[in-house]
Order: structure tokens, then C-alpha cells, then sequence
DNA sequence: ACCAAAGTGTGACATTCGTCACTGTTCAGC
DNA sequence: GCTGAACAGTGACGAATGTCACACTTTGGT
């Protein structure tokens, strides 16, 4: 931990939690003190408030974010007016490491959810740290390894699978063991349907039905801020049914 | 080049073109005769025929290929048959880096498409060149950069497009200028129905009916090997136009 | 030159799912 | 405890597109 900022926070009016120290971003785990004091000292400090744009699809800057607090995600737009959600970023992750490797414009928008604390760090500065350590430089290949396997798989689930299917798995790849129970499963917090429609490609009134129905079914349960997952095996079964039969 | 082989092809009975050599891998240019020595020492030759598979997804090897001659194809296999293919791989690419990289299964399929060579180096070795010379480090990190953006290009398409836009799309994207008339855009060897369908996620039927309606339409034209592209900016428009309206 | 195998064209049909247009519900801020 | 805004549920409807079934054409091998 970075010494002269405490644990709790410190002048962060906005951005809940995390200091304004990497060393909570695995990436520099493993660092020494020394050495994170001087990526630190290459980084500038930014607090931003809730739905602010921090990256856009297209520009052409270069620098690479380390998210310290809140939470934040990765999207496009369809000039329709539709998203596509990518990813949500937590607290410890990073971004815009593409565009730093490449110098190709940015593929994609990046929109806090909530308000975000981040470090900023030139995408010169980023390529130095991946060409001069050789961990760093491992868990980047191994970030960015991970991104494409996701994206694969995602890939297969939009060309092979219905939207019932895709929402089940979404369904699915979401649910947490209930902390007190642990054979149940649920989703907390409940994201927005919309949210979910973004995330799995399909209209939004299609997860409102889908959801309808699996919850007179008794698979899905809401209740308040949470949704619990009552059959997990039927559930199951739903997403992996047959291919798509459009 | 590499110096005991000539450049011309030695006992390639099968695999039409490309020697023994890795000097014909981008990956491996700018690296001097000797360092390239070492590692053609670390790989083994691998011939292999049309249609064999290389690598099946879910498999635990670490294996990391370099293409010398031939053309492959990333392709999933779903339960139903159907296929979903990622990219074609021609001489001088490699595959197989993610498991060498996170240790993970293979997450895709590689199958020939035409005789090969191959060679092949352990995931370890290739682990061990990627952390010690910088500027494999960097060319392997950029062409993981190129396929997380292809990867969410085609997420955006898959989710928002309808498919004739798809298919335009493809078609545009497998056009190249004609040698001769450098106006025209064409599209040789053409890809089956079945591949293009793959590319695209849609049914192969549905590419054919489209491909019908933009023959009557004067926007393509089919001859023995060729596709021409007779009307470039019709295609674009119908490749751009309104989201998805299913 | 012939033949099997691969690839292509098309019709009929059912289904899914997006779109539009609402109403009902929940929630955060006062 | 209100109130407006965000979120969720639902019906009607049609276009897009997958599936099945089959005939036709091209290709490559012997």
C-alpha cells in the first residue's frame, strides 16, 4: 500500500472507496514499493462523476486507464440508439491498453455507472512498462488472452443460440452462491433489463418476456434488489437446450 | 532467410511452396540469422493434409504453430453441426499462442483447408520468446490487440445487423481490387456459400437467396472462380443501412 | 468422359423476435 | 409521503430468417 495516503480515503468527495494508491490493481501486484512509486508518480489522478464518457469509440488518444474505485463499462452504440455491452469494469481493472499497444483509435466507449475514481497513465508510459517487465508484461498477454477467448465465446452464442438460450447463460455466468446459503444461487444487484438485453443482443421487451416467464415457472425469483435463481438445473437446461431453432 | 535451405521448396511433396524456414514469419523479421537458428532448432516440421484437424477445442496441449505454407481455418463445431468460423489463416500467420499464454483449453478449432506445413514450437518455448525479446513481444501483443477488435467488430454486427447486411459486409470485406482494372472489385477463389454462411452466422440458404437477389440486381456477378463486385456503392449502402429491422 | 460428391438455387412453411404502443411499478430525491 | 423519471410487463403484429426438402450444376478424380 502506497504509504503517505492511509487506507480509508482521502479527499474523495465524489469516488466511494480505494485510495489513490495501484497497489490495489493486481496488475502491479508484486511490485515493490519503489518501483510503484515511480508508475505512480507517472500517473495523473481523476474523479469522475456518474454516465460520464471517459473513453469514446474513434478517438484517437492513447492513454490507459487504471480503475481505483466504482465501477464503469465498456460499450458501443448502433446509431440506432442500441448498445452493446462488452464488459463491466470493477475496481483493480484497467483499460484502453489497446489503443496504447496499436495506436488504432479507440474500438470502443467506456461510461462510468457509477462515480469512479481512476489513475491515467500515457500509453507511452504503458508500453515502457510492457516491454520492461517481464510480469507485467505476462499478466497483460494474459488479460488480453482472456478478452479474446470471451469474445469467442460470444461470438458462438450470437450465431448458434436463441435469445432464450442467451439470456439463460447470461442468467447464469451472473449468478453468485447466496453468501448465507450457499447451494442457492442469485444475482445482486439486479441489473437493469435493459442492461442484460445490451449484453446478450436482444430487444429489451424480449428479457421482460423471458424473464415473465421463467419467473411463473418458478426458476427465477425477484425480490427487491436481488433475483434468485430457484432452479438453477432447469435454468440450465434452457440455456443449453438445443441450437438455435429459429 | 535461412541459409541450408535453398529458397526454393525441398521435399515438400505435399505442402505446395514455403521451405524450411521461419524467416517467412512477420513474427520472426528483423531477428538475425542466428537467433532465428536457435529457434528453428526448437521447432519440429509438421505436413499435414487437407482437412485434418490441428487443433480441437478443448484439448490441453500448448502447442504454438507457425503456417509456412497452406491455408487454415479457427472454426467452433456446435452440437447441431453447425460451424462458426473465426478467421482463415494463411502462410506466415501462427495460431495456438492463447494456451501457450494463460495455460487455458483451446477454445477454438483449427482445421486445413489445403495441404500445410507447419512447424511447431512448445508453449513453453514460445512463452520464453515472447518474455525475452521485446519486439516479438510487441508483434504478439498487436496481433492479439487485432483480434480483440475484430472479435467486438463482429460482436456489433452479430448484434445489431440483419443478415443481408452481414453478407454485404463479408462480401466487402473479402473484395480486392482487380489486377487488371484496379476500378473494379472482385472477389477470387470465391468462398462457399457454406463458408461465407459460417463467417457470418447465418444459415447457408439465406446466403444464397441473397447472393440470388444481388445477381438479379446486377450488385455481383458470378464467373466460374471470380465474384465481381459490378456495383460497389449499392453494396455499401446495403451493408450500412438502418440497424436491424427484424 | 463419366460419376460421385460437393456446391448451389428455390419453394413452402413455421417461428422467433423486434417494433410500437401502452399501462403498471419502483425508486430516489425532496 | 409525493412525484417525476426510470424501469418493467404485455399485447398486437409482421418481417426476417431458419428449417426441410428437393432439383439442378459444377467440380475433380480416375
Amino acid at each position: 500500500m502506497a504509504e503517505e495516503i492511509p487506507e480509508g480515503n482521502k479527499g474523495n468527495g465524489e469516488a466511494a472507496g480505494g485510495g489513490r494508491s495501484l497497489a490495489d490493481v493486481p496488475l502491479f501486484s508484486g511490485l515493490r514499493k519503489k518501483e510503484l512509486g515511480r508508475i505512480e508518480a507517472a500517473c495523473q489522478w481523476r474523479d469522475v462523476e456518474t454516465g460520464e464518457k471517459i473513453i469514446g469509440r474513434g478517438e484517437t488518444d492513447r492513454e490507459v486507464y487504471f480503475l481505483l474505485a466504482g465501477i464503469a463499462h465498456v460499450l458501443n452504440f448502433a446509431d440506432s440508439g442500441r448498445a452493446v455491452d462488452y464488459a463491466a469494469l470493477e475496481s483493480g481493472d484497467y483499460f484502453g491498453e489497446l489503443a496504447a499497444i496499436d495506436g488504432e483509435p479507440r474500438s470502443a466507449t467506456v461510461i462510468t455507472r457509477t462515480p469512479c475514481r481512476l489513475a491515467v497513465m500515457t500509453g507511452d508510459a504503458f508500453l515502457k512498462l510492457i516491454t520492461s517487465n517481464k510480469k507485467i508484461a505476462m499478466a497483460v498477454f494474459k488479460k488480453l488472452a482472456r478478452i479474446v477467448r470471451l469474445g469467442d465465446d460470444r461470438i458462438i452464442d450470437l450465431s448458434l443460440l436463441g435469445a432464450e438460450q442467451r439470456v439463460c447463460l447470461e442468467l447464469l455466468r451472473l449468478a453468485r452462491p447466496d453468501p448465507i446459503v450457499v447451494d442457492n444461487l442469485e444475482i445482486f444487484p439486479v441489473p437493469t433489463q435493459e442492461l442484460i438485453a445490451n449484453s446478450v443482443g436482444v430487444a429489451r421487451e424480449t428479457v421482460a418476456r423471458i424473464f415473465g416467464q421463467l419467473s411463473s415457472d418458478g426458476v427465477i425469483e425477484r425480490k427487491a434488489k436481488v433475483l434468485y435463481i430457484r432452479d438453477r438445473n432447469r435454468l440450465e437446461e434452457l440455456a443449453l437446450a438445443e441450437g438455435r431453432m429459429v
